[in-house]
Order: C-alpha cells, then sequence, then structure tokens
DNA sequence: GCAAAAGTGTTAGAATTACACCCATGC
DNA sequence: GCATGGGTGTAATTCTAACACTTTTGC
C-alpha cells in the first residue's frame, strides 16, 4: 500500500422534530473556535472501533438521552469539500434522525447549550450556522420531506401512540402545507401496514374521540402520498 | 483541538450501463494484496485539495476516458465499517456513475484487466468481489432501480440520440421486467421535458422508421413511472 | 405481399380530489 | 343544545393497464 493522505472523519447529526406545529432541528452552540458561539450540528469523531452508525448512534444518544431503537436515524450524505473545516481535512458522515417532540426538550450530557431551531429560521437567515450545515440541513430537510411521500415515517415523529389528526399534522409541519383531513385519513388507515388501530382512543383534541394507532410495520407506501 | 483519529479516505465507483440487454457493472481487478486477483470496484483515494465529487470524476474519466458532463454521477453512501479493510481503517465514499453502453469498452489507462460484468452474476454467486464490493453493488443497482421510477435517467444509459423502444430496453434491463411498449411510449413521450423529439428517424431495429429523442430538461417525473 | 416494429385509440379499473354529511364527545 | 373535531359516502377527474388496430419501413 503506497503512503496516502489521512482525514479527520466525524459523524454529524440532523435531528428533526415538530414542536409548536413547525419542523424543527437540535443545534449546539459551538464552545470553541472555530465558530465560537455560532450554533451547529451535533456530531463529533468516529472512535477508532466504531463504525458509521454506531458513532451516529452514540452521538444521538449523547445528545438527547434515547436509545437507537426508539427513533429513526438513516445515514444522509457526505461532505468532504477540502476547505470546510478552517482547521484542515475533515470529512464528515452526516446521519438524519427523527424523532417525536421529547418531553424533555434535550436531556444532553455534554451539551450546554443545545435548543431546538425552527427550521425556516436556519434555512432563513435568522439563524447562522458553522462551517457547511446549514446545507447539510437542507439537504436532511429534503429528505425527510420526500421520505414521508414514499415511506410510512412520518409516524417516527409521533409518540408510541397516536391519533391519524396528529399524524396528518406532521405531514402538514414537514411539508408546509394543509391536507384534506378526510382524505389523509381514508389514506393512512387503507395503506396496509401504515398504522395499527389500538385499542384506546382519546379526547385531547377536543370533539369526538379519537381512535389511537400505532406505527405499523410496512416500511414502503404503495402507492405513495405525494405532496400537493 | 483534542487529537483525534485519522482514516484514509478512498471513493469507490458503481459505473452502471446496459449491454446485451443487461445491467453490467465496470470492475478492475485487483494487482496487489489484499483480495488481489479478486475483481473490485474501481476507486481510489481521495487527494488532499480535492473535494470528493471531483476525486470520483477524476477516478471514472481514468478508468473510462469519459468527461463528467457527459455521464450521470452522483453520491451514493459511504462505508466505514472498522474490520471492512484489512489494512487499517479506510473509510469509502461510493459514488453511482450511469453510462451508455461504450462503443470502446473501458479506455482505462491504468486498468489493465477491467471489463464489464452483468450485475445478476455479481450480486448472485458466480462473481466474488474484494471487500464489502458486492454490498456497495447492490445499494448502486438499488438506487439506480429505484431513480428509473420518478427521474428521467434512463436516458442515461442511452447515447445522444435513442428511439423510445430503445429506452424502454433499458428499463426492461435495469428492472428485469417487461413493459407495454404502446403505454411506455405514451408515458415518456407525454411527460413534459422527458425527452425531446429531434429532426431524425431510424429503422437500425427493423421495422417502421422510429423517430429519435434526445435527453430532455426535466429532473423529476410527475407521476412517476412505477415498477410493474 | 408479408413480417416487424412504431405509434394511436379505446375502454375498464384504480387512485386522487373535493366536498356533503353524519358521529361522539365536552361544555 | 351546540361547538368541535372524528370519520364515512360519493361523484368528478386523472392515471394506469390491457389490448385492438393502423402506419411505415425492409425484403
Amino acid at each position: 500500500m503506497p503512503s496516502f493522505p489521512t482525514y479527520a472523519v466525524t459523524v454529524d447529526l440532523v435531528v428533526l422534530t415538530v414542536r409548536d406545529g413547525a419542523l424543527a432541528a437540535l443545534l449546539v452552540r459551538r464552545a470553541a473556535a472555530p465558530y465560537r458561539g455560532r450554533w451547529a450540528l451535533p456530531g463529533g469523531f468516529v472512535l477508532p472501533d466504531e463504525d458509521l452508525a454506531g458513532a451516529a448512534a452514540r452521538e444521538l444518544a449523547e445528545e438527547t438521552g434515547l436509545v437507537p431503537d426508539a427513533v429513526h436515524l438513516e445515514q444522509l450524505r457526505t461532505y468532504g469539500a477540502p476547505k470546510r473545516d478552517p482547521r484542515g481535512r475533515v470529512v464528515t458522515v452526516a446521519y438524519l434522525a427523527l424523532l417525536p417532540d421529547l418531553p424533555a426538550p434535550v436531556a444532553g450530557t455534554d451539551a450546554a447549550a443545545a435548543r431546538w431551531w425552527p427550521v425556516e429560521g436556519v434555512l432563513g437567515e435568522s439563524v447562522r450556522l458553522a462551517f457547511d450545515h446549514e446545507r447539510i440541513v437542507g439537504d436532511g430537510v429534503e429528505r425527510a420531506r420526500a421520505k414521508l411521500e414514499y415511506t410510512p415515517l412520518g409516524a417516527a415523529f409521533c409518540p408510541a401512540e397516536f391519533t391519524i389528526a396528529e399524524l396528518r399534522q406532521i405531514y402538514e409541519a414537514v411539508w408546509g402545507t394543509t391536507l384534506d383531513p378526510r382524505n389523509f385519513h381514508r389514506k393512512v388507515t387503507g395503506t396496509p401496514g401504515f398504522v395499527v388501530e389500538t385499542a384506546g382512543s382519546t379526547t385531547r383534541n377536543g370533539g369526538r374521540p379519537a381512535r389511537l394507532y400505532r406505527r405499523g410495520e410496512a416500511t414502503l407506501l404503495h402507492p405513495a402520498m405525494l405532496r400537493p
């Protein structure tokens, strides 16, 4: 094997949830240079005997206290432009995590300053991120929006039991649209494996009691639910 | 910045074309250990001042002589399991390239032994690849199959001018199915921006002359063309 | 003329859309 | 009773699937 250049390899996490009717990303404030004081994606170096998904799961657990089974975590894309980190050549493998709105917002151990930011602000002008993280967030959001079309992943944003209207509000927040409640209900309940009816019901949203559902086993939607 | 582990970073290419009615991948025979003599994906180290897509384009040009504009090249996925390369920790960023069937099959400069292999054999038992390359090929093939559904990328496998029937044969080869020629024709010509009619026609496939088309400007198909 | 492939027409079914309307609760 | 949201019915429309049929070439 000839000599070859070496690189630092990190994982960065685009952690998304729906809070207050809006899609939000988890960001941490950088305590050290470069970009000291700027908001950035949570992440860190890949350890020597850890695989990439394992590093992503570890970082997510450190930031949120969540066990990997409870969340959806998938590889997003890898970023490796030569000048993306002023300290040297750093290649980062970005992962996308989709979470229910957490009761204890951020139970991080090493995140003194971590909070949820609406993605509208992050992708607009109101929050400036470190490194190329705004682009990574943008790619993560677009992946999430696309996946809601052809997978049942919208339920990953919901707690264990949820109503169809709550699921619909997830779609509306992620896509930034409104959906017909009646057609949405039929589409979701009529797609085998999308959701499973439970015994319970709730009136937490007012009006007639709504049935509670759990996530189903399906991984793909046929046919897809297209954005309007 | 604390101390951190460093890694070798490579790009590996899943280069696909359709030859003799079958989807085929470009593989090179390894001249050195490990896996000496085994077939593997073309690829190599990312140079210090090169970005990832640039490294992929350079490797592709070295193997095929093709300029980047003429081919479709996209990032596929990154593989970084600790033991995937016995020489040490190597993270590889896989790229997917889609090419027309080349007249001069492999005009590689540094590929003494390079050839096209039908993916059926690569993903079956008849060819054993080095490293985790079989899995990478599998991921690339699945990406290509999926993308034909919702993008006009099938045309990336065709020469500059092609008939609708030739495009249909691409789909049939990639998906391993048969498609109704009449409905396919209507779907392709009826989707704005998928293909653009040219002045020419050809009888190279026998029968009534077929109009020749070029790739259109569209990047997404609405509605998608689903696999049967 | 005949074979072969290109391309058009037509019809039945499936899925989406847009609403009207009824249901079951809290107050 | 009445407001509120949950859920079903139904018709118009669009998209797909299946296949009969016509067109234009080579031989």
